[in-house]
DNA sequence: CGCCAGGGCCATA
DNA sequence: TATGGCCATGGC
């Protein structure tokens, strides 16, 4: 017996409705927040881009040109502005010098892979909620809730990252509302108990769908 | 006061 | 491969 992924997002999905990810203008205003928002809460995130959109400076050509140390300092909010505002240069350069549509998906990852300060969940949040590419974005909530669901996730984040792919559609617009769901889902979820019996999700288990 | 948030890097074994 | 310390800010 084994829950069904994508019995388990249409759950999610009528129990929590759509979450309409990512919030953002442009493709390039979600790869900022990605970097910015990495083990940091989003209402500190929308300070930082508030302030970057307020001096003008949410746009690559211009965020290439002024001091790493004035970019932090538009950032604090956010946390961790030695290393964001170092990534947040680099990735408005790759926006700069414009996404070159006819690379496959692989090699973009293997470039934001390239920039410190991004890392796999921040490259493939870039790769499909700002280049719209069908990529599973894994977080630590998505392993814990497979494996509080009984399932028992591959280790490694590529390893389990195929192993949701090689199970759901390969649906960019799935894919961003699953990950988004799965977030949605944590922020009610029960931080305590190692099972998911005390959460919304004890019909899944119990039913084992 | 402590915990945690839409992680990632680096040293170490 | 897989841990642990560290990075920083703000809400609760």
């Amino acid at each position: 017996m084994e829950v069904d992924l994508l019995e388990l997002y249409n759950y999610l999905l009528r129990h929590y409705g759509n979450q309409s990810w990512w919030p953002a203008d442009t493709p390039f205003e979600v790869a900022v927040g990605a970097i910015l928002t990495q083990n940091t809460s989003w209402t500190n995130v929308e300070r930082a881009i508030e302030r970057l959109r307020e001096s003008e400076m949410l746009v690559p050509e211009k965020l290439i040109n002024i001091p790493t140390e004035e970019v932090g300092q538009l950032i604090v909010s956010a946390g961790f502005r030695n290393s964001k505002s170092k990534a947040i240069k680099e990735i408005a350069r790759f926006f700069a010098e414009g996404p070159d549509h006819m690379k496959n998906t692989t090699v973009i990852r293997s470039e934001l892979l390239n920039i410190k300060g991004i890392g796999n969940e921040t490259a493939d949040a870039i790769l499909l909620y700002a280049l719209d590419r069908p990529v599973f974005v894994v977080d630590k909530y998505t392993r814990r809730l497979l494996t509080r669901l009984g399932i028992n996730p591959p280790s490694g984040y590529r390893a389990l990252r195929k192993f949701l792919e090689d199970k759901l559609p390969k649906k960019t617009e799935l894919y961003k509302e699953y990950h988004a769901l799965i977030v949605r889902h944590n922020k009610s979820f029960c931080r305590s108990s190692p099972s998911c019996s005390d959460c919304c999700l004890e019909q899944v288990c119990l039913q084992n769908i």
